[in-house]
RNA sequence: UGGGGUGUAGGUCAAUUGGCAGACCGUCCGGCUGUUAACCGGAAAGUUGGUGGUUCGAGUCCACCCGCCCCAGCCA
């Protein structure tokens, strides 16, 4: 006789029926002659509840030599139980080992140093924590396709493996056949850009490289990055789409992902007051506003993580800083006509401490101006030749961004480091698992 | 790469400031028919990150090395 199968999550369905769940013990208690397993199947929780006199005396001696972790079957009746967790129990009629565990499984239900928690990072996902926080980077990324989808975006896949473009900061290299070296790429935009030329408006969404010594909170080697690139957009049409974007995506997880915030404890009272449009502080009035502050940043520099948070504690929304001075910024924004000291782009500043979350700008076209930078810049120019021709024929006025994935993510779910919101974090010394 | 901190049982941390290396959780053994990070009784578990030094004596002080954490720079 076999019974069927059911996910924790479907237990509803089956209140009264006979089924078998298969999941991983996550906790067990025991009372002499009555028994609790919680068990975890990636659905969600449920109780067994073995009771001695009600099994075949081999099923509860395998009840003895269960360990956290073992992966089993439990056959059952299903019935609702506001004591369970999850809020459905099985009366265990059957037990089955389907994957024994040993005792040194390293993570308890307990605190732990991240050191420890990362190295056991393969395990680690399996607690509730993260799980909540898989789940809301899923759906951050759902939102982000869904949003382009919606409004007419066209999705391209540009390389990893690159000539030297890009960033100016660390590459990672790796030999390439009789070409050399290969980098891994730290941006698509220039592909992107390449391709708004094609499709009008375009997107990427795609890992990216970095070998910058960074150990903070905001950083990490290996992250994800979305770049739209639109065709015909100045600089307030990105930063409107910017701000549309970003309250899209904390709507959408607000309205579907309630239960994982509230298992993070996050105060969603903060994410509800994310709506456009949002507050644009010229780089000129930024500058001064830190000044006032307090600090020494003075018209020039790029504006420092205490800078920002000095903009940011004025505000309960992400913040635009727009046109910095050419110098802070990468060779391919557009030169304000307004004031050619600086550059028509913007960086979003998150709220609560996590940083620049976008930086975008609108594009150089015109193809001097461009090639003059170039050379400002010291950049290799016959590397960029076909950079160069998005220019030469049939140049165009566009924009584009680049949002960090797990930096928004960070944000949303409240971590206090970003390491947290990827499923295996690849930092300066952290290449395993 | 700089500045600060830290490293002791499987995990999280103590050790009266140089004087017998301990607690809790977990694990193991025993008990308990409604538990919720269960509870009660008992047990095992250590090359105190490494190398050298000072000292009658070092987890503790000194030097160097290694690992990790936080902050900064760079960036998303």
């Amino acid at each position: 006789m076999t019974t069927p199968f059911a996910r924790i999550a479907e237990l509803p369905q089956h209140v009264g029926q006979t089924v078998t769940v298969r999941g991983w013990v996550t906790h067990l208690r025991s009372s002499g002659k009555i028994a609790f397993i919680v068990l975890r199947d990636g659905t969600g929780l449920m109780q067994g509840v073995v009771v001695k006199n009600a099994v075949s005396p081999e099923a509860w001696a395998r009840f003895g030599e269960l360990t956290q972790e073992a992966c089993i079957a439990l056959t059952g009746e299903v019935k609702a139980e506001p004591r369970s967790p999850g809020g459905h129990e099985l009366g265990v009629s059957e037990l089955a080992i389907i994957g024994p565990s040993p005792l040194d499984y390293p993570i308890q239900p307990k605190e732990h140093g991240i050191d420890h928690l990362l190295d056991n990072r393969h395990l680690w996902l399996r607690t509730p924590r993260q799980v909540a926080i898989a789940k809301i980077r899923h759906e951050v990324e759902q939102a982000i396709h869904d949003f382009f989808y919606e409004r007419g975006f066209l999705r391209v896949d540009t390389p990893l493996l690159t000539a030297a473009i890009g960033e100016r900061s660390g590459l990672f290299s790796t030999e390439y056949f009789e070409e050399g070296n290969a980098y891994l790429a730290q941006t698509g935009q220039l592909y992107g850009e390449a391709a708004a030329a094609a499709f009008g408006k375009i997107y990427t969404f795609g890992p990216t490289f970095r070998a910058e010594k960074s150990k903070t909170r905001r950083h990490l080697t290996e992250f994800w990055m979305i770049e739209p690139e639109v065709a015909f957009n100045d600089s307030n049409d990105n930063m409107r789409l910017q701000e549309d974007m970003v309250s899209f995506i904390v709507e959408r997880v607000l309205e579907r992902r309630m239960p994982e915030l509230t298992e993070l404890e996050r105060d969603v009272s903060k994410l509800r007051l994310v709506v456009p449009p949002f507050v644009r502080l010229d780089y000129t009035d930024a500058i001064a506003l830190v000044q006032k502050k307090g600090s020494s940043a003075k018209w020039g520099d790029d504006l420092g993580a205490e800078d920002e948070a000095l903009i940011v504690a004025d505000y309960d929304k992400p913040v635009f800083v727009m046109n910095y001075p050419k110098e802070a910024k990468a060779f391919y924004m557009k030169e304000n006509p307004a004031d050619p000291r600086t550059v028509l782009c913007d960086d979003l500043l998150a709220p609560e401490g996590y940083g620049e979350m976008i930086g975008g700008s609108q594009r150089e076209d015109d193809y001097d101006k461009l090639l003059h930078r170039i050379r400002e810049e010291g950049l290799p120019e016959d590397a960029y030749g076909w950079y160069l021709d998005l220019r030469k024929y049939g140049t165009f006025p566009h924009a584009g961004f680049g949002l960090g994935l797990e930096r928004t993510i960070a944000w949303i779910c409240g971590t206090p480091h970003i390491r947290e919101v990827i499923a295996f974090p690849r930092m300066m010394h952290r290449l395993r698992p």
